[in-house]
DNA sequence: CCGATAGTAGACAAATCTGTCTACTTTACT
DNA sequence: AGTAAAGTAGACAGATTTGTCTACTATCGG
């Protein structure tokens, strides 16, 4: 068999998480595609063999960072097994990320704060993150206020975590985590 | 008495105006300097007489915009006379606002997502803005849960409010802003 | 009426941005 | 070993960015 008809993959892959790295404490106009290139130490061809434009990177930064960002919040999650600590664990995510060194917001916020509307698969991208973690929490909370309550509280809860989110970013206060689920569990049916 | 020395300060907020309705819908990097000028029908000379650079026009965008909200959001308020009403009032105002054409969120939750940390005056105003509104919703809870319990549940309240302009911005859903109502009354201690 | 002030129009500088292209080098598979 | 794909370095084009500057014009107070 031929295996890889592109075994020169991993340069792609590098780059994007370098761009990860830059458009996520910088900004995505702020950062230039040369700066990029620098800081990944790729020239700038491999890039445009790669994707046709710096728009089409940043979707792939996006894809890429809702992966990560669903990996590791499941990771986190699926250390507990109490229902309540499950979706507790959820927050406490949202606190550690918050007090990490370089952070700047929800890249997906960001986007559609930075492009909102001019770029569609941008929005569409930012639109489909918020869709999933949605429907994660959906999976959380169905075992504690049953398959029928779920979904309206799961669309409160991502409204409480987006909150979060403009709090921390604006205020720089990691205790905003905190804050959502104090709210969060006073608006569960019947849990402590 | 010689009345004004500088009559032709009009200029200076139309400029203002014109940087503050394009900034909002287009983005601070977006939005180049240029298109300011053709759209006001001013001298790039005008703007650098009245500004030292694009961040102080931007700095004074924001000043202008925390009025304005400001001043919206209380003559709306003060159309309510029942305290219970007048905090519903927020919501609603906020529910219109996310319907209006053009709506592309917070200015200040976007401008600490373009500059994160770069330009501190630009995230300090966005803080302060921010300060603002939590300190209106303290005296709006006031009357409802008591002088004590006010400070606290109108950081949760504004963590409503920033969570719906997220959402509202993501999605385009101004129903948010019905959604962080009623969670709101859910939370408040003993109201209908 | 006249001079100071504030404005306009727009050229210009210097930097920076995205995206293309040429020439050379490395890598990997056969 | 040799060939084809993939990468590097960097010049280049063309547009766009912020900010400065010159020359001209309108307006207003005294």
């Amino acid at each position: 068999m031929p295996s890889q008809p592109a075994p020169r993959a991993d340069k792609r892959a590098h780059l994007v998480d370098t761009a990860l790295r830059l458009f996520a404490t910088g900004g995505y106009h702020a950062v230039g595609i040369d700066r990029v290139l620098a800081e990944a130490g790729v020239a700038k061809k491999t890039l445009y063999a790669h994707f046709p434009s710096k728009n089409a990177l940043i979707a792939e930064v996006l894809r890429e960072r809702d992966r990560r960002f669903c990996a590791s919040l499941a990771a986190f999650v699926d250390r507990r097994s109490a229902p309540l600590e499950r979706l507790a664990a959820v927050f406490a995510w949202h606190r550690q990320w918050f007090a990490e060194p370089g952070f700047a917001g929800c890249m997906f916020l960001n986007v559609a704060a930075e492009f909102h509307g001019e770029v569609a698969e941008l929005q569409r991208l930012a639109r489909e993150h918020k869709k999933a973690v949605e429907s994660y929490l959906v999976g959380l909370l169905e075992p504690l206020t049953g398959i029928d309550a779920a979904p309206a509280l799961a669309a409160d809860f991502n409204l409480l975590l987006d909150g979060a989110i403009g709090v921390a970013l604006v205020s720089g206060d990691a205790e905003a985590a905190e804050r959502a689920w104090n709210m969060a569990r006073r608006l569960l049916p019947a849990a402590s």
